[in-house]
RNA sequence: GGGCCUGUAGCUCAGUACGGUAGAGCGAUGGGCUCUUAACCCAUUGGCCAAGGGUUCAAAUCCCUUCAGGCCCGCCA
C-alpha cells in the first residue's frame, strides 16, 4: 500500500503543541515512587523526551520538569519488598517522610525515585526534577490551597459531575481536598481497611487558620495554610501543578485519559478553579510483562536499572518509541535478543547499510532512529557485536578467559563491518554487550539458548559406523597440536574425507561435547579445553 | 451498571485517519556455502484479518451486533 510518509507520530504531536501558542512550553512528567519504578513509566519519559527533540529540531526551546510525588502517602508495602519488622507502622505517612527500608536515602520516596533518576541520562534524558514534598512549601502551592478553599463549592460541583455521585442538595457534601499531615503521629491517611485522608474541619482564609484531625491518631491540630505541611488530593493536586507550571503537554496513561476520567476532570479543574486552560493531553497505553500489567504493589516489575544491565538502552527506547503510543507493549525479557536485533536493524538502514523494507517509510525510519540514540547520531554506522553473538561468546569466558572473549568479539565485529581496527567507542560496546548478554544468559535466556560443558557421566553413545570414525580422527587431531584454523579445517576435510554431511558431523560433536546440535564455533572451542580431557571424552563416545 | 482501548501468520507487530485482490521481522522446513562463534545466502512454508451481519462494483479498513482480553468510573504510568 502507498504510504504517505510524514515522519514519526511525535511530529503530529508538536504541530499541535506550537499551535497552542503558548510563551513557554513546558512538558511535564510524573512519577509517585511506591516502590521500585518499573520500565513501563519510561513510556511516559519517552514520548516527553521525543517531543522535547522534535521541538529542538524546529529550534524551539523547552523545559522538561519530572515531578516525583513524593509527598503522597504509602499505602502498602509492594509484594516482593523486604521491610524492617514494624514498618506497617509507617503506612499513611508521606513518602518522603517514611524511611529507607534499605537505609541507603533519606527516604523511602528518594530510595526508588533516585533509582530512577539514575538511569535516566542512560536513556539520553535529563529532566528537571521536583519532589513534591519540597513543591508544596513554596508560596505557589500554598497559594493555589487557598484558591481551592475560596472556590469550594463550585469544586465540589465539579467533582460531583465527574464521580457520577448521586445529585444532592450540596449541604451533606463534606468532601474537602486539602490534607494536612498530622503534626502529632506524622501522618497525611490513615491505612485501616480503606485509605481515609487527613481533611480539614474548618478554615479561616482571613486569619490564614485551618483546623484538621487526624483520621489514624486523630489528633486535632490547628495552624496557619503557611505553616502547617498541606497536600491537595489527587486529581485537584494535578491539575494545581499544572496551573502553578503553566504546563503545555503532560502526556498521561490511558487509565487517567478515559471519559470523565482524572485527566477530563483535572482540565476543568484547571480551568475553572486556577484559570489556566490546562495542557495538551497526550494519552499513552501500557507496557505489559508478557500478558500481565506491570504492578508495583504486586511486585510485578521490571525496573529501568534491571534493563540496562542486560540490554542497551537505546533499544528500549526503540521498543517504545518505535509503538504508536495508544497500542500496548508487551514485553518479555527472553526476548531481549530480538528487541535488540530489531535497534541495530534500524540503525544499518539508517546508515543506509541495510534496505528498508518496501512498505516503510523512509522518513519515518530515519526520525525514529534519531529519536533512539542517546544524543546525536554518530557520523558512521558504528560496528556492533551481535547480540545473539554476545550471548554465545560469553558462554566460554570460563574455559577462554575474559580478555580472550573480548579480542575475539572485538575482531569479530570488525570483521562483520569490514574495518581493520574498532574506534574506542566501539570497541567500548562491543565490551557492554558482552557484560549485557552475560547478564542475560544467567538471569532470562531460555534453555535453548544457553549450553554447558557436558563433564558428567557420557549419555549417549555413537553407534553409526562412519560418525565413530570421524569422531576417533577428530580426536587424532587434537593430539596432534594444531593451529586453530588448522583444526577447523583439519575437521572439514575429515568429514569430507568420509563422506559426511558437514553439518552432520558438527551435529555429533556437538552432541559429545554440550549435548546439543549447534554450538559455539568448534576449533576455538576444542583448544580452550583441556586437551586430555577432551581426547578422552570423545574416545569413551565412540568406544 | 456506564465508558475507553485492543483482537491481523506459531510469536512480535505493520497496514485502519483517505476502502482497491493480505505484509515485515523472528520461527519452522528445504537447499547452498574451500565451510558454522546457534553465522550467512537463497527458496519454501505459513492467515475465514476474533465471530456474525450491513453499506459498496470493491471492506482488515466504514457502520451495527456479539465474543474474548486489558483498563477507567475511589488512591495507583
Amino acid at each position: 500500500m502507498f504510504t504517505m510518509g510524514g515522519g514519526h507520530w511525535v511530529r503530529g504531536i508538536v504541530d499541535e503543541i506550537i499551535k497552542r501558542g503558548d510563551e513557554r512550553i513546558v512538558i511535564h512528567t510524573g512519577k509517585t515512587p511506591s516502590g521500585p519504578i518499573h520500565i513501563g513509566a519510561e513510556r511516559e519519559q519517552f514520548i516527553c523526551s521525543a517531543i522535547q527533540r522534535e521541538l529542538e529540531r524546529r529550534g524551539i526551546d523547552s523545559t522538561f520538569n519530572f515531578i516525583i510525588d513524593s509527598y503522597d502517602p504509602i499505602k502498602s508495602i509492594p509484594a516482593g519488598l523486604t521491610v524492617p519488622k514494624g514498618f506497617e507502622e509507617e503506612l499513611g505517612k508521606p513518602l518522603s517522610a517514611v524511611p529507607d527500608p534499605f537505609g541507603c536515602h533519606s527516604s523511602y520516596a528518594h530510595h526508588f525515585a533516585e533509582e530512577f533518576i539514575r538511569c535516566q541520562p542512560e536513556f539520553g534524558l535529563s529532566p528537571n526534577i521536583i519532589y513534591s514534598h519540597e513543591l508544596y512549601t513554596k508560596p505557589e502551592m500554598k497559594g493555589a490551597i487557598k484558591t481551592v478553599l475560596m472556590k469550594l463549592d463550585q469544586l465540589k460541583a465539579i467533582r460531583r459531575k465527574y464521580l457520577h455521585l448521586p445529585e444532592e442538595d450540596g449541604t451533606a457534601d463534606d468532601w474537602n481536598p486539602v490534607m494536612a499531615v498530622c503534626e502529632e503521629c506524622g501522618r497525611i491517611a490513615s491505612m485501616k481497611r480503606e485509605v481515609i485522608p487527613n481533611k480539614i474541619d474548618s478554615w479561616d482564609l482571613e486569619k490564614d487558620e485551618i483546623t484538621y484531625t487526624c483520621s489514624a491518631c486523630g489528633h486535632k491540630g490547628q495552624g496557619k495554610i503557611r505553616d502547617l505541611s498541606l497536600k491537595l488530593s489527587w486529581r485537584v493536586d494535578w491539575s494545581a501543578k499544572w496551573a502553578v507550571f503553566r504546563v503545555t503537554c503532560e502526556p498521561a496513561g490511558k487509565d487517567h485519559c478515559v471519559k470523565d476520567g482524572a485527566y477530563d476532570m483535572g482540565l476543568e479543574v484547571c480551568q475553572e478553579i486556577f484559570g489556566y486552560r490546562g495542557p495538551l493531553r497526550v494519552s499513552y497505553e501500557w507496557l505489559t510483562l508478557g500478558e500481565h500489567a506491570m504492578k508495583t504493589h504486586k511486585g510485578i516489575t521490571f525496573t529501568p536499572m534491571e534493563w540496562i544491565k542486560i540490554a542497551p538502552p537505546e533499544a528500549l527506547r526503540h521498543l517504545i518509541l518505535s509503538a504508536d503510543p495508544m497500542r500496548h507493549i508487551s514485553f518479555l525479557p527472553e526476548r531481549i535478543p530480538d528487541i535488540v536485533d530489531n535497534f541495530d536493524r534500524l540503525e544499518r538502514i539508517y546508515y543506509g547499510i541495510e534496505a528498508p523494507p518496501p512498505t516503510e517509510d523512509l522518513e519515518y525510519l530515519r526520525d525514529l532512529y534519531a529519536l533512539c540514540v542517546k544524543e546525536k547520531p554518530h557520523e558512521s554506522a558504528p560496528a556492533r557485536l551481535p547480540y545473539r553473538f554476545a550471548a554465545t561468546i560469553v558462554q566460554l569466558e570460563p574455559i577462554l578467559g575474559s580478555d580472550k572473549v573480548i579480542a575475539k568479539s572485538v575482531e569479530y565485529a570488525a570483521r562483520l563491518h569490514m574495518k581493520t581496527s574498532l574506534s574506542e567507542y566501539e570497541a567500548s560496546d562491543v565490551a557492554r554487550r558482552l557484560s549485557m548478554a552475560s547478564n542475560w544468559v544467567s538471569l532470562y535466556a531460555p534453555a535453548q539458548a544457553r549450553f554447558k560443558l557436558s563433564t558428567g557421566a557420557l549419555d549417549i553413545r555413537i553407534s553409526d559406523e562412519t560418525e565413530r570414525k570421524f569422531v576417533g580422527s577428530v580426536a587424532g587431531l587434537l593430539e596432534r597440536d594444531l593451529s586453530e584454523s588448522d583444526l577447523q579445517n583439519g575437521i572439514f576435510e575429515t568429514a569430507r574425507t568420509l563422506g559426511m554431511e558437514i553439518g552432520k558431523a558438527f551435529a555429533v560433536l556437538y552432541r559429545i561435547l554440550i549435548g546439543s546440535e549447534r554450538g559455539p564455533r568448534l576449533a576455538p572451542l576444542l583448544l580452550a579445553l583441556d586437551r586430555d580431557w577432551v581426547v578422552e571424552r570423545l574416545r569413551s563416545a565412540v568406544q
